[in-house]
RNA sequence: GCUCGAGUGGUGGAAUUGGCAGACACGUACGUUUGAGGGGCGUAUGGCGCAAGCCGUGCGGGUUCAAGUCCCGCCUCGAGCACCA
């Protein structure tokens, strides 16, 4: 025996072995249509993950979980019949490769591409199914050209609001396109970061901080890009609902956009007649009103204050401007404020009520400027409360009656009531209830010129520009203060060559170090921001489908079968371009159902009659069908992509509204010791360790087994040696230790008829793991195989036909083992692998019993079980229930009320 | 504060949607194997009880022949949003 401890079976040996016939002989290279070896009869499936950024510390657990899912339903609808997509690539650029090239001064480029080499070996050593043929990097000029070539699709268009979809700017018929751009600049008080030195998305960051390293941001005016991403808010929450994502997630997408409906209401100045419109999600308020807030970025609020009251203002705008966007949101519950000294106007009775600053209204949302109504506002409430501002309801929860009339309410209610119910002391609309009593006053409002319906939204344009080094340049460049695109045949606009990538402090990006690079002519100089890290995976899952096309982005051939939801028959060319209709409805979408595909293969025992094989579906939309990542990119990355495909499908590019049609988010592995794994706490765990200790198949099917996808679950070593050994024991039941201590196949495999309870369990276990692939809940499919092997376990001779189908069951989880023993045992006819053999089939016949055992209770407790035949009629079961001796035993003494018999399931005797 | 989601043995988790709670694992105990074991095989393992039996899915009510599952009210934990007018 070695001194060192024997591995339970050979994986260090068949894994690599595998891993490598599989790289060689390209079994998971996907062809494209036209493509040699391309199979038009299949069905096409597309599985992505969200592609990583390659980090300097490499893989941990959390990673491969959601890729091993993927990587098991890719593996299972490959044996089914499909054509499957199943690719892996880079999101490379991005702050800590630049954070990294700052400190040591090595070109960023250089350390990525270290990172990537060592992503790349960590994944091809779990084995997983990639068509690596298709990787992609974000940072290959050869991709990031396209990147900038959609920028400039974006650039070129804008949004048509008759058509409701965005058109070449060249259908803009008004004096200025750059005000109508979908990429635009603007100045705008925005997010910035002093330590990463550069400006950050509202979706970066988070209570006050910055997302990626947690520093503090403030507000700050700077000229940027933005991309016009609220042109597309009615369509991204619409949208959503064809959609199979987590309930969840679109919720959180819909809270994100944050959609309001109400009304605008002008109030005028006192005095000067200068209007100021607000915005209120409550017009029916309108004459509880009591005073006006405007914030206090407000551009009136100079213009209105009395001279009485400037020192007060300024001095409140000092102390508000020195706030970060941290300490005013944390000092929410103590409300500030002061008077301007101005008096507005109520539109419907013509009341002079007094106009404050105040910085719990928002400069960012509605008109930045509110009506306060204290007696139906929870915040204005509170603000009334502090500075004694008078409180008048107009709102009650019970109609009410004879409380209407135009005088006013003087009794101060005693609580806010921020609920809808019926309006009071609100002149023509007394009496009615909320909803009613919002429509009537909004159409008197609009009647008289006063007011208007508004749909309001949180959502803000996408800022879309970074002060960074390692990010895509912007093909754009300037002159005489105006900015203009540069040709599509220039790119890829590769940055320049530099050796301090330090953020220059001021705002000014690193690339404005490259003088030389800046000029662009004599009178033109460059942009030199560059793209937000988001851009490159806006895109991606096109760039799969067509990864080497250096003429376009995306082949049409190729996105019409990948992502369209056409037939790819009837996809010339020509139809994508001419897409000047309306989206497509999914109507025309359909197409003629498949046969089936799969050969009638003999599988298990033979019994063709009867056999199940379930024929791929073509899905009936278009897009990704299955996309398995995280949640925290929930508002950040899955919002950002589906505005640059709505944007490309406007423009004929592809032919999906949507990108992603089913999104699974996967839980987040803790550690051991139930805490979040990190560096810090020393609880991370390594997948090379595991895989060099138990084997890459263990790795995976712990990594399913420890419990549903979705769900948050902590780590656990001895987890991973219970899979193993199970394992293990699939080894055993093929193979055998012969005297010199070698593996040989084992003699008591044999080619004999399964017995009736072997069979069950076998075409039990083909039906369920199926199932469950398709449900995802990989975690019941491994339970069921390692019923099924301790079945098997004590059937001597092993029936050959039993341990083949549990082969095929469980290649797509434990893909090396499997590809071993089928080649051992001698399944191997083709000569190319178990994983191009088809899924086994399964024979409902073989799951029924003649008899079956069911419960008898009384009064619901369990007190018997009686065996019966499988179609007893009712009357029959109650008969044997009742003769039981048990039964009889705790009915004694009391009368039979009600017997329940449910055939199959169940008895219960109701006595008493 | 608001909005979601979740609470089941010592542990991770099952339960075909109202029908035998605790599948499958981990851990533990005992037995066994050619000597050994961080190995293999077997048995047991929700709690209380010698037992018959009783009690058990966060807590309290309810509906039902029957509730982990449905309804009402709480508690705890997790996630997201957070002055959004």
């Amino acid at each position: 025996m070695t001194p060192e401890r024997r591995k339970p079976y050979p994986f260090d040996l068949i894994e690599p072995k595998w891993q490598g016939r599989w790289e060689t002989a390209g079994t998971f290279h996907a062809p494209n249509p036209g493509d040699a070896g391309f199979d038009p009869s299949k069905p096409k499936y597309y599985v992505l993950d969200m592609f990583p950024y390659p980090s300097g510390a490499g893989l941990h657990v959390g990673h491969p979980e959601g890729y091993t899912a993927t990587d098991i339903v890719a593996r299972a609808r490959r044996m089914q019949g499909y054509n499957v997509l199943h690719p892996m690539g880079w999101d490379a650029f991005g702050l800590p490769a630049e954070q990294h090239a700052i400190k040591t001064g090595e070109h960023p480029a250089i350390q990525t591409q270290r990172n990537v080499d060592n992503f790349r070996r960590q994944l091809k050593a779990i084995g997983f199914a990639y068509d690596w043929a298709r990787e992609v990097n974000t940072t290959d000029p050869g991709y990031y050209r396209w990147t900038q070539w959609i920028f400039l699709q974006i650039y070129h268009s804008w949004y048509d609001p008759e058509t409701q979809r965005a058109e070449p700017i060249s259908t803009y018929t008004g004096a200025d396109p750059d005000s109508v751009r979908l990429a635009f600049v603007a100045e705008v008080a925005v997010n910035w970061c002093p330590d990463l030195g550069t400006v950050l998305a509202n979706e970066e960051v988070v209570d006050g901080k910055s997302e990626v390293g947690g520093f503090p941001v403030v507000r700050r005016p700077m000229r940027q890009w933005m991309l016009r991403i609220t042109q597309y808010t009615e369509r991204l929450i619409k949208e959503l609902d064809g959609l199979d994502w987590p309930e969840s997630i679109k919720l959180l997408q819909r809270n994100w956009i944050g959609r309001s409906e109400g009304a605008e209401v002008d109030f005028t100045i006192a005095g000067s007649g200068q209007k100021i419109p607000v915005f209120t999600t409550r017009p029916d308020t309108l004459y509880g009103a009591t005073y006006m807030v405007l914030a206090p970025e407000h551009p009136l609020v100079a213009e209105i204050t009395t001279p009485e009251q400037r020192t007060a203002v300024d001095d409140y705008l000092l102390k508000t401007g020195r706030k970060s966007d941290l300490e005013r949101t944390d000092l929410a519950k103590d409300k500030s404020g002061v008077w301007t000294g101005a008096y507005a106007v109520n539109p419907v009775n013509n009341e002079k009520i007094p106009v404050w600053i105040a910085d719990y209204v928002l400069t960012g949302y509605g008109t930045g400027a509110i009506m306060a109504v204290p007696a139906h506002d929870e915040r204005d409430w509170e603000f009334a409360a502090k500075f004694n501002l008078p409180i008048r309801e107009v709102v009650s929860p019970e109609p009410r009656l004879g409380l209407g009339g135009e005088s006013p309410c003087s009794a101060q209610p005693l609580e806010c009531f921020g609920g809808e119910g019926y309006a009071i002391h609100s002149g023509p609309l007394d009496g009615l209830p909320t909803v009613d009593a919002k429509a009537e006053i909004t159409r008197l409002l609009e009647k008289q010129g006063l007011g208007r319906k508004t749909i309001n939204y949180k959502l803000r344009d996408w800022l879309f520009s970074r002060q960074r080094y390692w990010g895509e340049p912007f093909p754009v460049v300037w002159e005489g203060g105006a900015h203009r695109a540069i040709d599509e045949s220039e790119l890829p606009l590769d940055p320049p060559a530099l050796e301090d990538f330090k953020p220059t402090g001021s705002g000014e990006p690193p690339l404005a170090r490259a003088t030389d690079w800046v000029r662009y002519s004599e009178a033109a100089t460059r942009e030199t921001n560059t793209m937000p890290q988001w851009a490159g995976s806006c895109w991606y899952y096109l760039r799969y489908c067509d990864p080497q096309n250096a003429e376009r982005f995306i082949s049409p051939e190729a996105e019409s079968y990948w992502m369209g939801g056409r037939s790819q028959v009837s996809s010339a060319s020509p139809s994508i371009m001419e897409s000047a209709g309306l989206p497509r409805s999914s109507d025309e979408v359909a197409h003629a159902e498949l046969g089936p595909v799969i050969g009638e293969e003999e599988s298990i025992s033979a019994a063709p009659a009867g056999s199940v094989s379930d024929s791929p579906q073509r899905t009936p939309h278009g897009g990704v069908d299955l996309y398995v990542g995280g949640t925290e990119h929930a508002v950040l990355h899955l919002l950002y992509a589906r505005f640059w495909h709505k944007v490309l499908f406007d423009l004929g590019h592809v032919s999906t509204p949507e990108p992603f049609q089913k999104l699974v988010n996967q839980g987040i592995i803790l550690g051991e010791d139930g805490q979040k794994m990190s560096k810090s706490r020393g609880n991370v765990v390594n997948p090379d360790d595991v895989i060099s200790q138990y084997g890459a198949d263990a790795f995976r099917c712990y990594e399913m087994f420890m419990g549903p996808l979705e769900q948050m679950k902590p780590w656990n070593m001895n987890g991973v040696e219970g899979v193993s050994r199970f394992l293990a024991r699939v080894w055993r039941l093929a193979m055998e230790e012969n005297q010199a201590g070698e593996w040989i196949v084992s003699s008591a495999v044999q080619e004999v008829e399964p017995s009736s309870a072997v069979r069950k369990a076998v075409h039990a276990t083909i039906k369920k793991v199926k199932h469950d692939i398709e449900a995802l809940s990989f975690n019941t499919a491994i339970s069921q195989m390692m019923i099924l092997v301790n079945a098997l376990i004590p059937a001597t001779p092993r029936p050959r036909t039993a341990v083949r189908a549990l082969l095929q069951v469980l290649n797509p989880f434990a893909p090396h083992i499997t590809e071993e023993l089928w080649e051992r045992l001698g399944f191997d006819s083709s000569g190319d692998g178990l994983a191009n053999e088809p899924w086994p089939t399964w024979n409902e016949e073989f799951l029924i019993e003649d008899e079956v055992e069911i419960p008898v209770q009384v009064n619901g407790k369990l007190r018997d079980k009686i065996v019966v035949k499988k179609d007893a009629a009712a009357a029959e079961i109650e008969q044997a229930a009742l003769a039981s001796a048990k039964v009889q035993e705790h009915t004694t003494g009391k009368t039979v009320r009600k017997v329940v018999v449910v055939p199959g399931k169940l008895v219960n005797i109701v006595a008493g």
